[in-house]
DNA sequence: CCTCACCTTTGTCTTGGTCATAAACTCGAT
DNA sequence: ATCGAGTTTATGACCAAGACAAAGGTGAGG
């Protein structure tokens, strides 16, 4: 074969950037205008091509982005700096679990690296079996989850890898919830699960579908990308009690908030929103009558305190 | 409340537009100019406000393409007329499936619509038994996720009636998976399976992975949106003998074609490419070296054409 | 310390243009 | 009539520059 084959493309199109970053096409135009940055190349015929690196950058970018920072404050940084201020701010505010029923998040992430995925469900499984569903949703999935995007985006983990990694914990998941006895008939509260439509990530929504369970909620997943104006008709189809929402950081916070508060205005003010994932607009900006969780492990107790009220 | 508590919107936004059809912001200001069609109103400031049912013959006019339509013959027809030529070209083409055995697909269209979750699942579920795995993936879900697709279109069916469906097939099919027996370590071919940046239906994926699995294949899923790179580099990593692509319309031609090119131009030649699903261009227009398949049932017949040819 | 008014930043939408490519068409030769 | 080559048309992606609303930040006055 020639050198063509295996020859990793060098440069992206403004689209190929637009789906690996995130960032509009509008937006990544009107970004070189204004800071300067990226300053893509041209190709055959004055269309944008981007150097990997740049879109790496931009990546970062984007990421700093997601936690509250502002563009023009930060593309015109050097990328070494950008990772230093997302080590230092970004960084892990939790700590100290249980490091002895906890195995080191590392040892996932090597054998992710080392593409075993048999390897790697066992290990899942057995950390499943030996904390339980609930810990180890909290204690595991959910920071391994942070890890491994972390790496993806410092470039230390190929997007394969990462697929490998997400594929196998969301066949766990689900095998653990379809193992799971089913709630009474009558069982409250009624949980609607989905995400906003452009938001395609469902392993938020699997982890929360596991701990409802656990309470004992009669849970109903609507999969991702339900449109406001259908959760509101699924709501009122199944006499929902609690309409649960999954974000991360891949819609505007705009979107979000409106999202969010159109939701909330279109529903019965009996039914409850419930909002969480790692977008940094729920905490930032609360909703009214929505309920942001901080973290998974906020389920247990909200679901206690709904039974509470309406008891 | 209010008249504004539960008023459903009655015109969307062009972004709105551009996720509910899968027609570009650039494609809809062009048509708008060059055709005439669609007519948005303008809101407060002077952007394109769409009417319902505007997006709605956007909507058939986009299924229309994917079926080979040319815009510019059928954005000016009445949508009656559009909905005709859906009848009778893209009509049903196969039949006659043995209607004693199969349930009439309608009364599973007809469950869906009264809600009733649990009543799809068994329905669905004494299918799978009745009729077998394989006999249940080809002759129920294929025809029925069409069924459903077009109920959709025709805005006989709410999005959320359409997640609703879907994901009771996929819970169905995934604990199917999730129960036949792991191929022996050694078994042969082991397959890859993905879907191309993009393309997030991952329905296609889990039929032909349950097809696969009857058939003895060890199956690796990636997920869906994997791009070209990382799908060679997922194959070699794995020692993948076939990578198999799944697609529906909401790719566009040029995009399969070039990704297909490219992914059989960097792997090895011993491995092989399938291409399967509704995309319209596979067979249309085929590529070198990369094997479409025009059914579902197809997947047995390759799986045993490779391993003569191995053999 | 809070609040309101003002300025700045930022992303999305706008118009109107260019261009490569694929489909459709024309026409001559077999 | 059928095929193939060359030509025209149709189509969607990209581009530039500008406008503007909404969110974020700042500062003065209570």
């Amino acid at each position: 074969m020639n050198e063509r084959h295996q020859a990793r493309p060098i440069t992206l199109s403004i689209a190929a950037v637009e789906r690996d970053t995130g960032l509009t096409k509008d937006t990544l135009r009107v970004w070189e205008r204004r800071y300067g940055f990226p300053t893509p190349e041209r190709d055959g015929l004055s269309e944008r091509a981007y150097p990997l690196d740049q879109v790496e950058k931009l990546r970062v970018v984007k990421r700093l982005m997601d936690a509250g920072h502002r563009p023009g404050r930060i593309v015109g940084l050097p990328i070494e700096d950008l990772l230093r201020i997302s080590d230092s701010s970004g960084g892990s505010p939790r700590r100290a679990v249980d490091t002895v029923a906890v195995p080191d998040l590392r040892t996932y992430l090597d054998l992710v690296r080392s593409h075993d995925v048999d390897a790697v469900r066992r290990q899942l499984s057995q950390a499943q079996l030996r904390l339980g569903l609930a810990r180890f949703v909290v204690d595991v999935v959910s920071p391994l989850n942070a890890l491994i995007g972390d790496a993806w985006m410092r470039g230390h983990l190929e997007i394969f890898e990462e697929h490998l990694y997400t594929e196998s914990v969301q066949v766990l998941l689900r095998s653990a919830i379809d193992g799971m006895p089913v709630p009474e008939m009558g069982g409250r509260p009624r949980v609607l699960l989905t995400t906003f439509p452009n938001e395609t990530h469902s392993m938020g929504l699997l982890m929360a579908e596991a701990l409802l369970l656990l309470e004992g909620c009669r849970c109903t997943s609507l999969g991702v990308q339900t449109p406001v104006w259908d959760i509101v008709l699924a709501a009122t189809a199944l006499r929902t009690d609690i309409v649960a929402l999954a974000f991360t950081a891949v819609l505007t916070p705009a979107v979000v908030s409106e999202g969010l508060a159109e939701l909330r205005d279109k529903l019965p003010q009996t039914v409850e929103v419930w909002a969480g994932g790692s977008a940094p607009v729920l905490h930032r900006r609360p909703i009214p009558a929505v309920r942001a969780l901080g973290s998974l492990s906020d389920i247990a107790h909200e679901v206690r305190r709904w039974r509470t009220e309406r008891s």
